[in-house]
DNA sequence: GTGTGTTCGCTTTTT
DNA sequence: GCGAACACAC
C-alpha cells in the first residue's frame, strides 16, 4: 500500500498522529478512537518509507497485544515477511538480559522464579532473620520488595526507605533475598526490569549496543508505565528522540504495581519539543454507553479533561438489574445469553462477562457450563496454579538450570523418595555456610558425619537421576514433548496422581491437566524456528503463552462467551458486556474503600475501563446479598452506579424503590 | 519418613 | 468453602 492509501481511512487527527513519526510524540488517546490503527499504520508507514522493520522497537502492555499488532502490521504491508520488535517490557528486557547478563554476576541460562516459589523464598528468608510471621508476612514482604525494585532502590539503600518497623525488616531480608535468588541463578519479575536497568547505568558499552538496534521506539499503553520502565525508555532513545507514546490517562489502572501516571502527564517536561495528538472521536461504544463512561470519569478530579465524541447511536438502552444473589445473577445472565443465541442469532463470541475479583467467574462457569454455552475464562492463571503443572515445570526447570533451588526444593521428595525434611534442612544449613551448590553440601554433609549414609544415598542417586534427564532433554533427536513425556513415565508421576487422589473425577482432570502440558510443549515446538527447553520456560514465566491445549479447545475459544477481569478486559471490546458485582467493597473493592481518594480514582477509572469495552449493550448489574467465606451477606450499590446515571434516572430509580 | 485428619486463614487487580 | 500448613500416629 502507498502511504496515501495507508492513512486515507484516518481521521484528521489520526493522521497527524501517524504521520508524525520523527521526534518525540504524545498521543491521548481516549478509550475506543482507534489507538491501534495509528501505531501500526504509523509503523507501515516508516517501513514503506525503507526503515528497516527491525529498527522500529513496539512495546506494548501484554504478549497478546503485542501478537495481535504484529498481525495487523502484516496485513498493512501485504505479504512482505517483516519482523518488526513487538514486545512487552519484560520479554524486551529477558532478550537484552540473555545477552548481557554475564557481567552482572549470572549466568546466562538464568531462570525466572515463579510466584509461588517467590513466596516460599520469602518465608525462608523471613525465617532465617528470626521474623514472626505474625509480623511480615511472606507476601507483604515480597510487596514492599516489589515496590522498592519498580522504583529502582538497591538493597544497600533501602533501610533509608522505610518507613515503618516492617519496612526496616524488610530492609534486611532485602539483601538476603537477594543472595539467595543470584545463588540459585534465578531472578524474580521485577529483577527483570531492575536488573536491565544496573546494566544500562553500569555498563555504558551494553547500553550503546542496545541503543544502536533501534530508530524509533513507541510505547502503548503509556499510562501505566512505572519509573523503571520510564528510564529504561529515557535511555533507549537519547540518541535520536523519537519516541511515541500512547496512552489515556483515564485508563490508568496500575497504580497499585508501581504504574505513574505523572509520566503521561509531564511527557512534556521529559521532551519538551514533544507535539501532542489528541484522539477524541469514539468509533466503539454507541453514545448512550459513551454518555455513562463520561458522567462516571467525570467525577475524578485528577485527569487529563476531555470528552470523549460518539459516532454511533444507541439502538438499546443501558442496562442496570439488581438481582437477589451471585447465583440468579449468573443464572439470569446465562438465561439472557442463550436465549440470545437461540432466537436473536447471536454468537457466543459477541458477549463478555466482566467482573473484578478472580472468585466471581465461578458461579457463571458453572451457569455456562450446565446450559452448555461455550466459554472461556481469560487470563486465568488457574492452569499452571495446579500442583501437578508446578511440579512438572519444577522438574523442567532444574533439569534446564541445575542452580535452581526454588525448583529443586520442590520436586526433591516429590513423589516421595525417602528424603525428608531434617535432611533437606541439614544440606541446605551447610550449602548456605559453605556457599556451595546443594549436591556438593551433600557430598560435604555426609563426609563429615553429619548426614547419614543413608540419608545421603538418596539425595546423591537424585542427582544421578537429575543428571540422566538433563541428558534426555539435551539430545537432539526427541523433541521437548518426547522429553517431558519420558520424564513423566520415568517419574511414575500418573499412578502417583491415581494414588494420591480418591475422587475419579479430580484423578481425570489431574491426568487431563499432564496431557495439556505436554501437548502445550508440542504445540511451542511446533510455532517456535528453534524450540529450547529454556525458551519454553520463559515463555511461560512471562505469560507469552498462546491458548495451550488441544486444537479442539481452540476453535472453541474463538466461539465462546469471555469470562475475564476488567483488568484483563484492557484494550479489548465485545458488542455486549455484561460489567457484574456492581457493589461497595467489590468495585469499588474494599481495600481502596478504606485507602484514599487517589485508589477511590483508581476504582472509577477501573469502571470506566470496563463500560468502554461494550461495543453494542451493556449491562451493569449487581446482587443484593453475596456469599463471602460461605455465609451470604448484604451489599450496598456501587457509588459508581449513582455517578453513572443522571440525575432524573436517579430519582426515577429511587421512586422505584 | 510417610500418611492421616484437622484447623486455620484467606480473597484485589498481573507483567 | 477450599486449599495449604500443622499435628500426630504409624
Amino acid at each position: 500500500m502507498t502511504p496515501r492509501e495507508l492513512t486515507a481511512s484516518l481521521n484528521p487527527s489520526q493522521r497527524d498522529a501517524a504521520t508524525t513519526v520523527e521526534g518525540p510524540l504524545l498521543v491521548l488517546a481516549g478509550a475506543g478512537t482507534g489507538k491501534t490503527r495509528v501505531i501500526t499504520t504509523r509503523m507501515a508507514l516508516l517501513i514503506n518509507r525503507g526503515t528497516a522493520a527491525d529498527r522500529i522497537l513496539s512495546v506494548t502492555f501484554t504478549n497478546k497485544a503485542a501478537k495481535e499488532m504484529a498481525e495487523r502490521i502484516r496485513e498493512l504491508i501485504g505479504r512482505r515477511k517483516v519482523k518488526p520488535l513487538i514486545s512487552t517490557f519484560h520479554s524486551l528486557c529477558v532478550k537484552i538480559l540473555r545477552d548481557e547478563i554475564e557481567v552482572l554476576g549470572y549466568r546466562k541460562n538464568f531462570t525466572i522464579i515463579d510466584r509461588g516459589d517467590q513466596e516460599s523464598l520469602a518465608r525462608e528468608v523471613l525465617r532465617s532473620i528470626r521474623v514472626q510471621e505474625s509480623t511480615l508476612k511472606p507476601g507483604d514482604l515480597l510487596a514492599i520488595l516489589s515496590r522498592w525494585k519498580t522504583n529502582g532502590v538497591q538493597p544497600e539503600s533501602a533501610g533509608d526507605h522505610a518507613l515503618d518497623d516492617r519496612e526496616f525488616l524488610a530492609s534486611m531480608a532485602y539483601r538476603k533475598y537477594c543472595d539467595r535468588l543470584r545463588a540459585r541463578n534465578s531472578v524474580d519479575f521485577d529483577d527483570l526490569l531492575l536488573l536491565t536497568d544496573q546494566l544500562f547505568a553500569k555498563h555504558p558499552d551494553a547500553l550503546k549496543r542496545q541503543q544502536d538496534k533501534f530508530d524509533y521506539v513507541q510505547i502503548d499503553e503509556y499510562q501505566d508505565t512505572n519509573q523503571l520502565q520510564f528510564r529504561l525508555i529515557q535511555a533507549l532513545v537519547r540518541s535520536h528522540n523519537n519516541l511515541c507514546v500512547v496512552g489515556d490517562d483515564d485508563q490508568s489502572i496500575y497504580a497499585w504495581r508501581g504504574a505513574e501516571v505523572k509520566h503521561i502527564l509531564s511527557f512534556q517536561s521529559h521532551f519538551p519539543t514533544a507535539k501532542i495528538v489528541r484522539l477524541e472521536d469514539n468509533y466503539r461504544c454507541t453514545d448512550e454507553i459513551l454518555n455513562v463512561a463520561n458522567r462516571l470519569v467525570s467525577f475524578n478530579r485528577e485527569r487529563h479533561h476531555k470528552v470523549l465524541r460518539s459516532t454511533k447511536k444507541a439502538v438499546e438502552p443501558v442496562r442496570y438489574e439488581k438481582f437477589s444473589d451471585e447465583v440468579t445473577e449468573a443464572e439470569r445472565i446465562g438465561l439472557e445469553i442463550s436465549y440470545m443465541i437461540a432466537k436473536k442469532n447471536r454468537q457466543p463470541s459477541d458477549f463478555a462477562i466482566l467482573f473484578r475479583t478472580n472468585e466471581q467467574p465461578r458461579a457463571f462457569e458453572s451457569e455456562l457450563r450446565r446450559r452448555q454455552i461455550p466459554y472461556v475464562i481469560l487470563g486465568s492463571q488457574s492452569f499452571f496454579d495446579r500442583k501437578e503443572i508446578r511440579d512438572l515445570m519444577a522438574y523442567m526447570r532444574i533439569i534446564s538450570q541445575p542452580r535452581d533451588e526454588s525448583a529443586l526444593l520442590r520436586i526433591i521428595n516429590t513423589p516421595a523418595r525417602s528424603i525428608g525434611t531434617t535432611t533437606i534442612e541439614k544440606i541446605m544449613k551447610r550449602s548456605i555456610i559453605e556457599g556451595s551448590p546443594f549436591f556438593e553440601a551433600t557430598r560435604n554433609a555426609i563426609a563429615s558425619g553429619e548426614l547419614s549414609e543413608r540419608a545421603g544415598q538418596s539425595v546423591l542417586r537424585f542427582e544421578e537421576q537429575l543428571k540422566t534427564w538433563r541428558a534426555m532433554f539435551a539430545t537432539t533427536n526427541q523433541s521437548l514433548g518426547q522429553s517431558l513425556r519420558k520424564l513423566i513415565e520415568s517419574l511414575k508421576y500418573k499412578s502417583e496422581v491415581e494414588r494420591s487422589y480418591k475422587e475419579p473425577a479430580q484423578v481425570q482432570t489431574r491426568l487431563e491437566s499432564i496431557e495439556q502440558l505436554a501437548d502445550s510443549v508440542d504445540d511451542y515446538t511446533r510455532r517456535v524456528a528453534n524450540p529450547r527447553l529454556q525458551s519454553f520456560l520463559d515463555e511461560i514465566a512471562l505469560n507469552d503463552r498462546d491458548e495451550f491445549g488441544t486444537d479442539k479447545k481452540k476453535e472453541l475459544d474463538q466461539n465462546a462467551v469471555k469470562l475475564l477481569t476488567i483488568h484483563s478486559a484492557k484494550g479489548l471490546e465485545f458488542p455486549r458486556v455484561y460489567l457484574v458485582g456492581m457493589e461497595e467493597g467489590l468495585l469499588p473493592h474494599k481495600r481502596s474503600v478504606e485507602g484514599t481518594r487517589q485508589d477511590i480514582e483508581e476504582e472509577r477509572r477501573l469502571a470506566y475501563v470496563g463500560v468502554t469495552r461494550a461495543q453494542e449493550s451493556l449491562t451493569l448489574t449487581f446482587a443484593e446479598t453475596r456469599r463471602k467465606w460461605g455465609k451470604p451477606r448484604k451489599t450496598v450499590p456501587s457509588r459508581f452506579l449513582f455517578e453513572m446515571r443522571s440525575d432524573k434516572q436517579n430519582e426515577e430509580a429511587v421512586e422505584a424503590e
